[in-house]
DNA sequence: CGGCAAACCGTAACCGGTTACATGACGCCT
DNA sequence: AGGCGTCATGTAACCGGTTACGGTTTGCCG
């Protein structure tokens, strides 16, 4: 019952495999006559070759594999959209593996890849570098996104965290908050931290003096919400709060509004990531192409892969600042 | 440079390959002092069998090919989510493929996938029976979520949006609702469409005599916002919306709090799926536990590959009412 | 100590492709 | 007509595993 195989075909056009094999790919010398016969053949058994076998002789997979961790949503599925459309452009598959932060999870999902996959591309914010080197496989190009930036001798690609918060500090500045409040996001994540750390760094540059608060958050709507209880109940004196991720921002937003605070007229609030609700809801954000950082991280293994330079390039990938109402005026 | 390979391990160990892969995989009759060498052996060298070989001779990839079509983010990430989650703890791999809404990209991503994959699960909401036929390789179990209903012969998983929506519409009925108008998904969508046609089924049965209000939508925030700015101008008279998707009613509660209208005050909002956004901004909604349907549809995959049983139940995943802040009182 | 069964292990075939090399057919030239 | 080059095709080895089968060792028994 299983598929048709390449001998198959062979017996049904009356020639060698190995015809069937240089006829189905193309190569120059077989007899236009015998290329049709086979082909011919090919399409009445609909014979389609198989991709293990195939990989098995040619050492290559054409797949490669990606390890993400829980992400957000939006995230999440925008860059496995970004991360599909530019691998079946060039003829790849993508083999999906999401970890629970558990980072012995990390090892296993990769260890399940040898053989499967040409390259990696592995999204670790929360593994350390000894983790990462022990569990990579040494024969595959990998690309590690928004790992530990210790690495120098991998392909990464890292957000400019430092630069993107910058921005936002300065904007923020320039439209004149003096007491500017972070959530930050879970603690040991990198981003979370570069953020939480470029608030210090662009408050003591913009406003000298001040001292930089900085609240605790995880990422999650909650996060913003406990802040916006905590504004309303006049526990913190602020004009801006600018939240390390959207959904802290959209749920500080929602708090703010439901204790009848206005926002921006007297406290503004700003995100990170630019999810769609963000530019819904009107939120100022720092815009994050998710779509295109997939795209980017599977082009550059496959280019290792094909054109046999390896990649060492620690990419940084900029975000853009985007104003909208909760932050105007 | 490449990994090693079982010949390694068996010259590194002083044994034949057969051994080695006795030893390694746990058959019976190995010497304990002669496992230990091949295990130590194996060790040392780092040696991680070749999945692409193994499943070769095994005739098992032990992966399961997942085609989906262009989904919303929250959508997405969970049932991407659960289906990894349910193939690790299987010992199955991903492969994941996204098709947008092209129907040719559905049989070309399954093309590419014979002789990686055991097994399918294929998301189709928009692909017609004989598309999918001909996509569908003969001899790989398939499951089909959100299909034509018209399939009988292969597995499949859907909403039972009929159930759903008479739900929803008795609770709104029972909360006073007289005058409730249903903004609809994409046409030929088949979720929207059964979601669209139960509407009406159930508007005749609650409030007979009524005439049924379906308004078009896209499942994107916009079409809900478009609703809310025409019932603000006066041009739908209404105590209620439901909306097909929770991304529409957000649109719309968003518009109509915007506009001065009162939710619930004047007009309840519903919606459909149970996205993290609804629960936060305390909308209610028919819950759909995606991660759960996704566990569902491979693990009912793999049942059929490991139990050899043919699997051809078509099982309707029911939704739960989620009655929150926006249909209060 | 010889014989026999059981346990262990190695050789080789196989999974389904690709491809180096050998073979055979054909045309062309001298 | 004989020799040679060219082109199409077939044969067989190989990719890295698993496993049927047969040979060798081991242990136990009489």
């Amino acid at each position: 019952m299983g598929e048709a195989t390449i001998r198959d075909v062979a017996r049904h056009a009356q020639v060698s495999i190995a015809s069937v094999s240089r006829a189905l790919n193309g190569l120059g010398n077989v007899r236009a006559e015998t290329r049709e016969r086979v082909i011919a053949a090919a399409a009445e058994l609909g014979y389609v070759p198989h991709a293990g076998a195939r990989s098995l002789s040619l050492a290559r997979a054409h797949a490669i594999g990606v390890v993400l961790p829980d992400l957000h949503g939006e995230f999440f599925s925008e860059f496995v959209r970004g991360m599909d459309r530019e691998a079946s452009r060039r003829g790849y598959v993508m083999l999906l593996s999401v970890m629970h932060d558990d980072s012995e999870q990390a090892a296993v999902a990769l260890r399940a890849m040898r053989g499967r996959v040409d390259g990696l591309v592995v999204m670790a914010p929360h593994l350390s570098e000894g983790m990462l080197r022990r569990a990579l496989p040494t024969a595959l190009p990998a690309l590690i996104i928004n790992g530990p930036r210790s690495i120098a001798d991998i392909a990464t690609v890292r957000l400019d965290n430092a630069t993107a918060t910058e921005a936002m500090v300065a904007h923020l500045v320039a439209t004149g908050r003096r007491r500017i409040v972070h959530i930050a996001g879970p603690d040991g994540n990198i981003d979370a931290d570069e953020r939480a750390t470029a608030f210090r760094a662009s408050i003591a540059r913009h406003l000298p003096g001040t001292e930089p608060i900085v609240l605790p958050g995880d990422f999650a709507e909650e996060g913003g919400e406990a802040v916006a209880r905590a504004v309303a109940a006049g526990e913190i004196a602020c004009d801006a709060v600018f939240a390390a991720n959207d959904m802290m921002a959209l749920g500080c937003l929602q708090g703010l509004r439901a204790a009848g605070i206005d926002v921006p007229g007297q406290v503004a609030v700003a995100g990170f990531d630019d999810i769609p609700l963000a530019r819904y809801l009107g939120v100022t954000t720092m815009r994050v192409r998710i779509a295109e950082l997939g795209e980017e991280a599977i082009g550059r293994v496959i280019n290792v892969l094909e054109g046999e330079g390896a990649d060492t390039r620690a990419e940084l990938h900029q975000a853009e600042l985007v104003v909208r109402a909760t932050s105007a005026g």
